[in-house]
RNA sequence: CGGGGCGUGGCGCAGCCUGGUAGCGCGCCUGCUUUGGGAGCAGGAGGUCCUCGGUUCGAAUCCGGGCGCCCCGACCA
């Protein structure tokens, strides 16, 4: 029964002070959410509705390629994350047993599962496998934010495939590209799937679901046939007017002059007419001298990954002997090796001479210093990929698809007999979703004004059904049997039976955001009629009372 | 981890500077009226002023420690 009047939904006229996204205000005003502590929510029943609606979702989708439903436990022996050299992760939360047992929550199920898997699986007749699971996960985030879009505690579906080989792998991949597409269609999202990161898990693939929003974390370089997460995004550079190319460098004298906006500035030359040094320390191989074009940024993990190791910015104490004085480095006659972004072409280019107060111009990469090539900097609005412009989208990860490999079967001695009898690492794959982030993400990408405007496949109720007549009223009565009849044939109705004024009825229906509103009032009633509100775009219908339910129902099968 | 801000009834806030009876709007409870866009009148309930300590005759207010929460950045397997 879900009579409003009966009904814990508390909704609140103004939003909690300290909210910033959209989809958190929303959230809390709507009754969907109420916080307990930092990164902590508690789903109340509306909004945990919304939440099982996704989870259905996804549940259909994964079985409908194979998976197989399990529940792994939150609370882990510390002993398996010591195996796979998780253990020292910060964001792991870590605790001890009354004997003094390590034990840490899991932000993650591969050490469960593959443990498992370990034990049970024998021969490659046992693969491939998918097995999946919806669990709480927690992190000890460093800063939790936006309401329920970071926090320290969340539900997320893990899957995880077990394969012979490579080949196999690629193929429990493709299943969840395949599902995955199909889940986040469903959900009545706007999506991209875009490449992304393999990150510090190691792996040989990625991609990420990303839902565009302002309250995303994200961003997403888009063009026609392309989608990337900035941070491995490629693409054609924006070219830049040079300055005439001179014989030799040239020493100019720009006292005071440390940035790139003065230097530029000073001598008359676009930003990109300089080469910005940046010394940094990579694990492994020391002093490292990055150099990108004047008006790019470095790309952190892009460098990580074509450095092959983990880097940090070097501070000037560590690079004045080798290269020169902070403010003034460049790439000629520094002693480190210089590592050059592709962006910068063949020219003449403004660098720093390594003496305090000088630059150089006329520097032309090769005749005047060495260097080894690589894409590190952060592609722009504007640049393009097979010439087509890239746009620039906020978005929040909702979703991500990833190569294990043996990342974790070997550690954990996931092994099987091949037919020859050989033993063999299995091949893993791991794919999340959390439903949360789809929820609050639906929220942010349907609100307006009046509040949110769920996508149907995701609103808490089909449809609301607002009755505007007192206790004892004909109207009343009629939205009694109206009520009755919509659940008959079996519609997930939303009753406001309360006494309260028509204003703060509507006023909430249009918060809570069902796609569909009835209202029954005597103003329409007594003309033979029942009246629609789609939420989406707030206009209003109607529908003859007689066989009135149906044509609610029909009605609504056609919203988005 | 760096920077900034905040903690007073369920929500939003004032009071603090300049120490002296704890207030406002919304919400809540009771009664009557009202019912197509957040109603009116009358009556009422509800607060260890985050916490611990200090100063003081007296602390929401001043001082110190702690805790909690938010935002920006770093980070985010």
């Amino acid at each position: 029964m879900t009579r409003l009047s009966t009904y814990l939904l508390p909704t609140e006229k103004q939003a909690p002070a300290d909210a910033e996204a959209i989809s958190h205000k929303l959230m809390v005003r709507a009754g969907l959410v109420r916080q307990l502590g930092t990164g902590l929510w508690t789903w109340m029943p509306a909004g945990w509705r919304a939440h099982q609606k996704v989870v259905q979702i996804i549940r259909e989708e994964l079985n409908a390629i194979g998976g197989q439903e399990l529940l792994m436990p939150v609370l882990n022996p510390g002993e398996i994350w010591k195996r796979t050299g998780r253990y020292g992760i910060d964001e792991l939360f870590k605790l001890q047993d009354r004997k003094g047992a390590e034990m840490v929550l899991a932000m993650t199920h591969e050490e469960v599962v593959t443990t498992h898997v370990a034990q049970l699986v024998r021969s490659y007749r046992d693969l491939p496998l998918i097995l999946y699971h919806f669990q709480v996960k927690e992190r000890d985030e460093p800063r939790p934010r936006a309401g329920v879009l970071r926090t320290r505690e969340f539900i997320m579906k893990d899957s995880y495939t077990f394969d012979r080989d490579e080949e196999g792998l690629n193929a429990s991949y493709e299943k969840h590209v395949g599902a995955y597409d199909r889940i986040f269609e469903r959900t009545g999202l706007e999506w991209y799937r875009v490449e992304s990161d393999v990150g510090m898990m190691g792996g040989s693939g990625a991609h990420e679901y990303m839902a565009p929003c302002a309250a995303g974390e994200d961003a997403v370089a888009l063009a026609p046939g392309y989608a990337a997460n900035v941070e491995i995004a490629s693409a054609d550079p924006q070219p830049v007017a040079l300055p005439a190319p001179l014989d030799k460098p040239e020493e100019v004298h720009t006292p005071g002059l440390t940035t790139v906006e003065e230097v530029a500035a000073n001598l008359g030359v676009p930003h990109g007419a300089l080469l910005k040094a940046y010394p940094v320390i990579a694990e492994g191989r020391g002093l490292v001298l990055v150099v990108v074009r004047g008006d790019h940024r470095v790309n952190e993990i892009k460098l990580r990954n074509a450095l092959g190791a983990p880097c940090r910015p070097a501070q000037p104490d560590e690079f004045a002997q080798k290269i020169g004085p902070a403010g003034y480095i460049g790439p000629v006659g520094a002693n480190a090796p210089v590592l050059l972004d592709d962006a910068v072409t063949d020219g003449g280019y403004v660098t720093g001479a390594n003496r305090p107060d000088f630059h150089l111009r006329g520097v032309e990469p090769g005749r005047d210093f060495a260097f080894e090539r690589a894409d590190v900097r952060t592609v722009e609005a504007g640049d393009t990929v097979g010439g087509n412009a890239i746009r620039i989208e906020a978005a929040i990860e909702v979703g991500n698809i990833f190569k294990l490999g043996t990342r974790y079967s070997e550690p954990l001695g996931a092994t099987y007999l091949d037919e020859s009898g050989t033993s063999r690492p299995i091949v893993m794959g791991s794919y999340g979703i959390g439903p949360a982030r789809i929820v609050a993400a639906a929220v942010e990408q349907t609100a307006d004004e009046a509040g949110i405007a769920w996508p149907r496949a995701l609103a808490p109720f089909e449809l609301e059904l607002v009755s505007l007549g007192r206790a004892g009223s004909e109207e009343q009565a009629y939205a009694e049997r109206l009520y009755g009849e919509l659940r008959a044939l079996g519609a997930d109705v939303l009753y406001d039976d309360r006494d309260l004024a028509p204003g703060q009825k509507f006023a909430d229906a249009e918060l809570l955001g069902c796609p569909l509103r009835i209202t029954v009032g005597k103003r329409t009633l007594s003309g033979g009629e029942l009246e629609l509100q789609v939420r989406r775009g707030r206009e209003t219908r109607s529908v003859p009372l007689d066989g009135a339910a149906e044509a609610v129902l029909d009605l609504w099968r056609t919203l988005p």
